[in-house]
DNA sequence: GATGAATGAGGCTTCATTCAT
DNA sequence: GATGAATGAAGCCTCATTCAT
């Protein structure tokens, strides 16, 4: 009757059981995680998870791709018309950023992404590959400019770059490490993620950039 | 019953279930394995598994401590008493290497060991810890020795470097990409990790020697 | 809401429902025939089949109660005010002439309506005594008029004849049987149930029939 | 230890399976049966039936199959050597002889073997098949010998005997046929399927023997 | 009346683990 | 020690039915 009693009803429950979904299996993994636990974290009936997505798989990969979809786009947004040293550094920075804001997220895309890629030979997993593509582009604009060494391949590279990357999210995510401070002996502390940003970046960009050392 | 020379009938039972389950974690991953197929690939009964791991994660732990451990001591051979640039090369090599000579192993490592991280909290993993202090002591080695720029913390640095190699040999576990030639259109195919190892060594180490920006 | 004309909007949805759920049966089978099968079939929405039928138990049995009535009266109409040999043969061919014509009601009668005999005890199934009252009396009339023998009760005769019927349906539904010619090793082609109702007559009828064993 | 435990631990695992689930089937009806049920009235684990049945609809066949087998056999034996009259008698008596003392049998055979062979038409019923054949055959030899009609297509006489006998197992079975006597209003009892015999045969043979009627 | 999204009970099946031999 | 048949808990998914619109 209401005509905005939307809000509390369905929305969009497509998006809620995604959600509910990425959290579910952050917190229990992909295999352990039932879907009954996501539905009733999302607030659904388990039969209406069928509604939406053919089957748990099906919401796995929904899961990576909504995600992944909103990383690159705020990737993209984030590099905008720099130039490729300063897209290089948003980029980093950025995606660290995101990691850092949504754990959740981070947990299932660092995690099970991985598994799935296995799984599921069978899924190209498009959004991942226009990430590789993104990041592989900057460097390679970069090179173009001559800003960047170009010994390396730009596509090795991104993918060098992007294991870094990936490494440092795991490490946070799963708060083992514990880099910077912590007296020995301290339980580990989930160390600056956003700080680390730009250790990778002086790792690679000092490699990266050009020296004109000049003889 | 039998008595006439155990050392024949089980050579090594224990190591015969832990190579089986290798191979099996390798194929299928950890949770789509059955135990029982570890049991036929290694030739013995369901139950006589249970003899030698208490259960099908000690199982698969005991395939990452094994394996692990000839890895690290594998490494410490071959970084043996160089300096820490040359310990570093060697590193790198030595590892991909094994990667190559060794698929289903790096299988498991690259992608069941990170889910397990995450499922068997409680699980330290003390050879991964090994293998990134020994990765971590050759990156200050070379800090102190001046070789290596130290601006970023060594064991960050581990961390980084392992996240390279780490995405290294999941791209070519999966053989998905394809670094290196490759006519457009031709399909992927397994590119030369043995060689992918100097690209990596090229971007880490030309950003952490120290450049004599001059003579 | 809109009122012009509701004859034309729904000019038998009922109907419609039970034709589409006879398909759908004929189809599927009772079990494995889905309620929204039969609502997209009909063209009506899943709900919609609730506010005509109790539930998919009283679908099957309207769809036997509305074919049953269309039998009875067709087979009424054709055995009219014959002579009971007559009534016999025309019962049987119109019989069989009904299963030629309408192969979808035939499967549903012939094979659900057993089914549905053992799980609806309770469902008494007026219809289908009607059918067996009035082949028997066509069997008692022609034993009164003496020209069948009445050795065996007549609705013992009926029920065998049905018999009969029921399984030259069920083969010529099933597609299986290959009456008639057909070299051998050909695929099994449907026989000509019509033809058919000659044979069974045949077997009957010279059985039944008084011989007047000599001038 | 002892050796005759035998008896109650596992003569014939198998087969206590296989006459649980025609009791269930017979009781409930394939669908409305369920798996846990047969394992439960076979005394078993769920799981261990599918041990040795790849499904339940598996289970199901492989009740048919030794059924028919049996029944097959049963009817060999009891034609034996006879001339094609007496094999005729003797394969209705005894079939409906096993109905009778087969009950459950026969319920399955009844009517879960017609919805069967909708259901897996991939499914040859190779017994069912045999059934006819041997019914065929004596009725084949008949007309050979000169004692039967041979108006009728040997195949199709097998048929439609066997209509009549399915006929009559099934109302047997249902008990809701009163052949015989019981006053009107008697709730129905169950009628003498094996005199019931008798009156096939009679229906049958008076028109299947050559009268010699003379001119 | 009509809709169709949502419900949630329930069944088939898998598979890690046990234990009698 | 070794076996492998048996166990039975547990989860994914289906689908008849409901009810707010």
């Amino acid at each position: 009757m209401t005509v905005h009693s939307a809000a509390e009803k369905a929305p969009d429950k497509r998006a809620r059981i995604l959600s509910a979904a990425e959290r579910i299996f952050a917190r229990h993994g992909f295999f352990a995680a039932k879907v009954a636990d996501v539905a009733k974290e999302a607030g659904v009936a388990d039969g209406t998870i069928y509604l939406y997505f053919k089957s748990k798989d099906d919401l796995l990969i929904s899961v990576f791709e909504r995600r992944m979809e909103q990383v690159n786009s705020q990737l993209r947004a984030a590099t905008g018309k720099l130039a490729p040293k300063q897209q290089l550094v948003a980029f980093v920075r950025t995606y660290l950023q995101l990691v850092h804001d949504e754990p959740a997220a981070a947990e299932v895309l660092t995690i099970e992404l991985r598994q799935s890629s296995k799984f599921m030979k069978e899924y190209a997993n498009p959004q991942f590959a226009d990430f590789l593509r993104m990041l592989g582009g900057i460097i390679a604009a970069g090179q173009d400019a001559g800003d960047f060494d170009d010994a390396i391949p730009s596509h090795v590279v991104a993918r060098l770059i992007f294991g870094m990357l990936d490494e440092l999210a795991l490490a946070w995510v799963l708060g083992r490490a514990n880099f910077g401070a912590g007296a020995p002996g301290t339980r580990p502390k989930k160390f600056d993620i956003v700080r680390a940003a730009d250790w990778a970046l002086a790792l690679v960009t000092t490699g990266l950039v050009r020296k004109e050392t000049s003889p």
